[in-house]
DNA sequence: AGGTTATGCCAAT
DNA sequence: TTGGCCTAACCTC
């Protein structure tokens, strides 16, 4: 389930059970031949950047990437290491933990010159440090000079990352704004809005493992069917104005909204 | 058992 | 804009 929080929230993970210790890694699978290149060392950092995800092994990075089917499962365990069931890419394994990584995109083992190459891609992550204010910058700038339509600089990564289809739906309708209005002409003002909407709603993912959206459901654990506005909603009633909520295809992906609050 | 679906992304067209 | 990647879960028959 891999929108930027999840993978925030295994980075912590790693941070907090793995850093310091030496991880043995392999592929059960067998498709991730890089494995035997880092097994063995210490963990020397974990960092998420939008959907990607960085262990630092000393000076080799590997470079994570769920996609759309990637899933981790942590495991602790006592005695024994439980067998991998199903295609397990890459196993991280310490004393008493199993870390399962089924499906990615990407799992490679990279070098610096080749993390800041993977960087330099990405554009500002909210889940990342603003203390000055310059991602907030660097995503309006992007927003407002662009001429495709803000539905689509949302889910654009180099434009802000981490956001995907369900934040960029539940953004969209709290902004009160329409897919399809191009980024230049989108006020400032109401960029600077989306970006500091996705920066307080984000951590609250990080923080509880859901995407939670709608204000008053923002705490506890709200049923799925509670939790958003627009979502996987087509053809319901808009929770604000009773409409109905549309499903449209935008570059191959399911957009949803609400044509009547998002003018 | 078989079909559908998914919170992504890229290369080919 | 389309198809392919790649996996598991959830549906229907």
């Amino acid at each position: 389930m891999p929108e930027g929080h999840t993978v925030h929230r295994i980075a912590n993970a790693f941070s907090a059970d793995f850093e310091g210790k030496k991880v043995l890694v392999s592929s059960p699978q067998g498709r991730f031949t890089d494995a035997e290149q880092v097994s063995g060392k210490k963990l020397t950092q974990a960092k998420a950047h939008g959907k990607q995800l960085f262990l630092f092994f000393g000076k080799d990075i590997v470079r994570i990437h769920l996609g759309i089917y990637g899933k981790w499962s942590f495991q602790p365990f006592t005695a024994n290491p439980p067998a991998p069931v199903g295609a397990v890419r890459a196993r991280f394994q310490i004393t008493n933990q199993v870390a399962d990584l089924r499906g990615p995109t990407a799992c490679e083992v990279i070098d610096q010159q080749q993390l800041s190459v993977a960087l330099a891609k990405l554009g500002p992550d909210p889940l990342a440090k603003d203390k000055t204010g310059k991602e907030l910058k660097k995503f309006v700038e992007k927003v407002t000079g662009s001429a495709r339509p803000i539905a689509e600089l949302l889910m654009n990564q180099s434009v802000i990352a981490g956001v995907g289809n369900v934040y960029r739906a539940e953004l969209l309708f709290r902004a009160k704004l329409n897919p399809f209005v191009a980024g230049k002409l989108v006020p400032s003002s109401v960029a600077q809005e989306i970006w500091l909407d996705a920066s307080k709603l984000m951590p609250i993912g990080v923080k509880t493992g859901m995407m939670l959206t709608r204000d008053g459901f923002l705490k506890g654990k709200p049923p799925l069917e509670d939790r958003y506005y627009v979502y996987k909603r087509a053809g319901e009633k808009c929770r604000e104005c009773g409409g109905k909520i549309k499903l449209e295809i935008l570059a191959g992906r399911k957009l949803y909204f609400c044509p009547r609050c998002q003018k």
